[in-house]
DNA sequence: AGAAAAAATCGACTGCGGTCGGTTATTTTA
DNA sequence: TAAAATAACCGACCGCAGTCGATTTTTTCT
C-alpha cells in the first residue's frame, strides 16, 4: 500500500488541477495569479513550484489526462466497421470540441505541445504514441478494407489527417473559420486528401 | 516631406527592431529583458511600449517585415511552367528553412499567429492574404495545365499544402524530424495529398 | 520510542513585463 | 518669434511568475 506521503502528494496535486481548472475557467488564464490559485487550493506559493515545473504545466497536465480519459472513451465506442470518414469524423471532432470548449486551455496547451521551446520530453511522446496506438488499429483496417492505400505508411496517412485537424484549429482560433463551419471543412478537407487533389 | 518628428519614429522603430534582432539571436527571447534592449537602442523602457504594445509583438513585427521581403524576393524568381510541386517545394522550403535559422523568433511568431489569442487583426489578415496573392495564380495555372482538380476551391486546395507545412514544421519542433529530412517528407506528403490516400 | 534523515511546505524575495504621470522635444498658432 | 498645444520620451513603480533557504511533517534507523 501506499504511505501517507504518496496519499497526500496526489491528494495535493489533484486538488490543485481542481482549482487551476476553476479559476482558470471563471477568469482565464492569465487573469488567475498563482498566489491566487495557491490560496484557493488551500497551500503554499512555494508547494505549487513542486508539484508544476512552470503555471503552463498545470494546464500541460490537466489536458494530457483529459485527452487520456478522452480516447479511452472513444476506444471502446469505436466500431472498426463503420467507413473510414465517419470513424475520424467522430474522433477528430470530439478532440475539437473539447477544444472549443476550453478555448483558454486549448491555446495554452497548443503552443507547449505543437511549437515547444524544447524538444518534447519522454513523457510528452507517450501521450503522442497513445494517440498513435488508438488511429493505426483504425488506418491499417482501412487498409484491408481497401478504403487505403496499402503503400503508404501509417505514419504518413496520420500525418495527413493530423495535418487537416492542426489547420482548422488554427483557422478557428484566428477566426478565419466559425464553430459552425468546423464540421463541414473538416469532412470536405480529409475526403479530399483521400481523393487526391489531381484530376 | 515626411517632418523630423516621422523620421524620428521611423529610425527609433527601426533601431528597436535591429537591437532586438541582435539581442534575441545572441541570448534568445526569453533571456533577454526589455531594459537590456532599451539600453541597447539607446532609449527609455516606456519608449520601446509607444512602439509595440507586447514583447512578442516587436518579434511579430519583425517577422512580417522579412516574410514580406522574402515573397516579394521569391515572387520575382518563380516560373510558373515548373511542375507544381517544384514551385512548391521552393517557396515552403524558404520559409522553412527561415524558421531553422531562426527558431526562437519563429516559435513565438508561429504561437501568435497560428495559435493566436485573440482573432487576428486587420492588418495581420494583411500579411495572410498576400500570402495568398502570391499562391492563388500558382494554384490556377496548375488547374489550367490539368495538375490539379478543377472543381476544388483555391482555398481549399491551399489549405492542404499549408496543413502539410504546419505539421512539418510542429514536427520539427518537437523534435520528430530532424532538419535534413524535412525536404523529403514535404516532398513525399505533397505528392501523396496530389495522388490521394484512397487507392 | 526517540533520534536522525529525508521529503514536503512555505512565504519573503528577485527579476522582469508592462503602466503611468511627469518631463522634454517638436509643431502649431498668434 | 514667443507662447500654447501636442506628441514622444522616460524611468520609478506595480503585479506576478518563479526561486530559495528556513521550517514542518513523515519516514527510516537503532
Amino acid at each position: 500500500m501506499s504511505s501517507i506521503r504518496e496519499q497526500n502528494k496526489i491528494k495535493t496535486r489533484r486538488c490543485i488541477l481542481d482549482s487551476a481548472v476553476k479559476l482558470f475557467s471563471q477568469k482565464g488564464f492569465e487573469q488567475t495569479s498563482i498566489e491566487e490559485l495557491a490560496r484557493e487550493a488551500g497551500i503554499g506559493k512555494g508547494t505549487i513550484y513542486s508539484y508544476f515545473e512552470t503555471k503552463r504545466d498545470i494546464v500541460k497536465a490537466f489536458c494530457d489526462d483529459q485527452l487520456d480519459f478522452a480516447r479511452s472513451e472513444l476506444a471502446a465506442k469505436s466500431n472498426p466497421d463503420t467507413p473510414l470518414i465517419e470513424q475520424l469524423m467522430i474522433i477528430f471532432m470530439a478532440d475539437f470540441n473539447y477544444v472549443t470548449e476550453h478555448k483558454e486551455f486549448g491555446r495554452v496547451y497548443l503552443h507547449e505541445k505543437i511549437f515547444p521551446k524544447e524538444p518534447l520530453t519522454e513523457e510528452d511522446f507517450q501521450v503522442q504514441n497513445d494517440y498513435f496506438d488508438m488511429l493505426y488499429p483504425i488506418y491499417q483496417r482501412a487498409q484491408e478494407l481497401g478504403e487505403l492505400r496499402q503503400d503508404l505508411e501509417l505514419l504518413h496517412i496520420s500525418g495527413h489527417v493530423y495535418a487537416i485537424y492542426l489547420l482548422l484549429l488554427s483557422c478557428w482560433y484566428t477566426g478565419m473559420v466559425p464553430t459552425e463551419n468546423i464540421p463541414e471543412a473538416m469532412e470536405t478537407m480529409i475526403t479530399q486528401t483521400l481523393e487526391g487533389l489531381a484530376p
